[in-house]
This record gives C-alpha cells, structure tokens and sequence, in this order.
DNA sequence: GTCTATACCCGGATAGAC
DNA sequence: GTCTATCCGGGTATAGAC
C-alpha cells in the first residue's frame, strides 16, 4: 500500500500538483493532458503524481472531489430564503444558485463537469448531474407547488426539465459563447439579471404547463 | 499535393472508413480514437486513412462535413408551415426541427458537434451552433414576433436563448439522460410531444418577458 | 518520509519500401 | 494498395539522494 491519501502527509506540494492539475484537466480534459505537463506546472518532479496520488486517474479523482467540496461549500453560504417565502422568490434563489455553480468563473467545476457529462472517464460511474441533488429536489419541490393540483410525476419532470435546462446551458456553452465574443458575465450583477429573467420566463411557462394539463384531464 | 478530397476519387474503401470513423469519433471523440480501430473496423490497411485522407485530422474534417450535409438535406424535407402561419404553429414546427437535430438517433452529428462545442478540436474554428444559422434567424423572427412592440435586440437575445437552451439540453444531455437509464426519445411520437410542451412552455414564458418589459419602460 | 533521475514498456501516427 | 519500420510521446515502475 502506498501513502496515497492519507490526510496526514499534508503538504505543500500535493496542493501545487492539485492547483496546476485542475487547470489543466479543466482546460484539455482527462486524457488529452499529460502527466509530464502537470508536473511542469507544478514545478514538482515527473514521479510526483504517482506518490500521492497512486497514479493520474487518482489525481484526476482527488482533483474532482476537491472542486466539488469547493462549490458546496460555496453555494451553502448563499442567501437561502425562507420555505415560507413565496414560490417566485424562492425559483429565483435556486436558479441563482444553480447559475453560480455553473457559470462562476472563479472555479473550474462547470468545465470538468461539462467534459464529464459528454465524455465521461469513468471516474464517476453514474456521471450526471446528480452532484446537485440538493438543488434538484428542492426544483421538484417547488415546480410541483407552482403547478398545483394537477402534478403527476410527469408533469413535474417536464417542468424541472425545462427550468433546468436553462441553467445547464451555460455550464455547457459558457466558454463557447466566450470564444465567439458573445456577451458573457463578468460580474455578479449580469448573473442576477440572468436569474431574474429566466425565474420570469419559467413561472410562466410552468404555469402555462399546469393549465394545458388541466384541459388534458378534463377532455379524458 | 496527394489526391485527398478529390470528389473524383470516390472508392466503397473510402466510405468504409467514412462510416466506420464516424461511429467511432462519436463514441469517444477524436483524440481518444485510434486510427488502427477505425482501419480495423473498416476492413482496410493501416495507411489507407494516409492514402484517402492525408492523415486522422483531414478524415476527422471529412467526416463531420458529411454530417452536416446529411442533417441539412434532412431537414430540408420536414414539413415547414406557411409563413402566414400563427406563430404557435410555426414555433413549434422550428422546435421540432431543432429537436430532431439534437436527438435524432440515426445521427451521429449531435454528438460530435457536442464534444466539438465542449472540446473543440480546432476542425472548425468558431465551433458554435452557427451550424444552424437557418434554424437561429427563423427563431429571431418568431420571438420579435411574440413580443410585439416591447422588443429591441437585448430582449430578443433573452428570447432567443430561453427556448434555444431548452433544445440544446439534449445535444449534450442525452447520452449522459440514456446512460443513467432516464427516459428517452425512441419514437418519433415522443419527439413530437417533447416539441409540442416546450413550445407551450415558451410562448408562455416568452410573453411574461414582454410584459415584464412593458411594466419597466413605464416606469423609466 | 520526501523528492529526484532514469529506465521501461506501450500505443499512436506517419513515412518509406515493396 | 499493402506491409513494415521508425519515431515519438504517453504513463508507470524502479533505484537512489536528501
């Protein structure tokens, strides 16, 4: 056995190697990076990787964890409004809050997402989004509210399906859109209009949903 | 000059290694596909790929231009309603068209054209949805269209991108949706009412837009 | 225990001989 | 058109220096 991840072998290098792997698997994905460039980057030698980590795909999976831990930690020092708060504001809080996971460009957590999503690596075996499960049971929560009575379980995957999709987007397109030039978001201010907007479109649109359902049902 | 792309030099070897290629790119991308799996797969020698090609990239460009024309002559021929259509009708129809696009499983375009998008490989230079230049332009014209008076460029941008994110989430989602073993689109009839509820969902939110910009214009 | 230098083996792409 | 050789870069294992 080798000294891979215990806590107590602390030290600076291991951040280092950490600091310059993220950048690169965020930049190039999994297997189009080389071990020889993370090191570089590093400043540590060739052999490095292999002593703490066990090996690349063991530094890949320390990097992942890492960044995940981040962005919980994150996102969980975010306003949280009151359940007791009206469903338009609570739609607006979770959809920030989603939006800053997938768009925040202090972390590299989207990209490496985003690359896992499309072509996983085998690191997380049931690679999908289920990172959020948080998020996505409080969206269940709270599209089923919007559409009241006439929630069925259907009704309530559509919804979510369509609330999130808009937020995933930019975890998949944010850095396409920055290469053509697009309007990106720089800052936080840009991210909470973006909130707001797509809150607005998808209230409607949920309701919408609900009362298409109801005509349904009444026909049958 | 070696005889790569000449239209002339058409051989069944040739689109061997095209149909091969292409399924073998789409399953793991391009840098992660060995030219001596596709030459296995495709019956033919280890240069043959030098020989028809001029090497892995020029067959790599080959492929994804083959798809594009194959997507474009493909949906050329689904029906397009009549411009003096109400505008449900036709959102729906660009919906659907958009949709087939994405998900159709007889194609192997939207997956590439996601990794391309998350992972560009430098084929195409402005790796974007520019593809569907004809399908973007069309859904302009509809969201100006359904928000009326109230729309300058920012709000169509805003329109544009709420129903557009809506059907670009299974480009990129729908293998990782299979994989997990959520629901997916086998039939066509499953297709069609995916288009039929984001088209509902849409209109509705892209109306709440309008009329949310018509509250803030009064008031400036 | 931590870091370094080197050697190994593998697989990939390309080019040249036939 | 085909087969073989060559070269390169990859990740990993080993042996040794602090």
């Amino acid at each position: 056995m080798l000294p891979v991840t215990l806590p107590g072998s602390s030290d600076a290098t291991r951040e280092r190697i950490l600091d310059a792997a993220v950048a690169l698997f965020a930049a190039s994905g999994y297997e189009a990076t080389a071990v020889r460039a993370i090191v570089q980057r590093a400043g540590t030698n060739l052999n490095s990787i292999n002593y703490y980590f066990g090996g690349k795909l063991g530094l890949y999976k320390a990097v992942l964890q890492r960044e995940l831990e981040r962005a919980a930690s994150f996102t969980a020092q975010l306003p949280q409004p009151d359940s007791k708060s009206p469903v338009a504001l609570r739609l607006e809080a979770l959809v920030l809050r989603l939006l800053t996971l997938f768009v925040s460009t202090h972390s590299h957590l989207p990209r490496l997402a985003a690359l896992e999503v499309v072509n996983p690596s085998g690191a997380y075996a049931a690679g999908g989004l289920d990172v959020h499960g948080a998020e996505q049971r409080e969206l269940r929560k709270i599209v089923r509210e919007v559409q009241g009575d006439v929630s069925d379980d259907a009704a309530i995957e559509r919804g979510v399906r369509a609330v999130l999709s808009q937020c995933v987007y930019f975890m998949f397109m944010s850095d396409a859109l920055q290469r053509v030039g697009s309007p990106v978001f720089a800052n936080a201010h840009a991210v909470r209009e973006l909130a707001a907007d797509i809150t607005e479109f998808s209230l409607a649109g949920l309701r919408a949903q609900a009362s298409k359902q109801r005509k349904n049902q009444k026909t049958e």
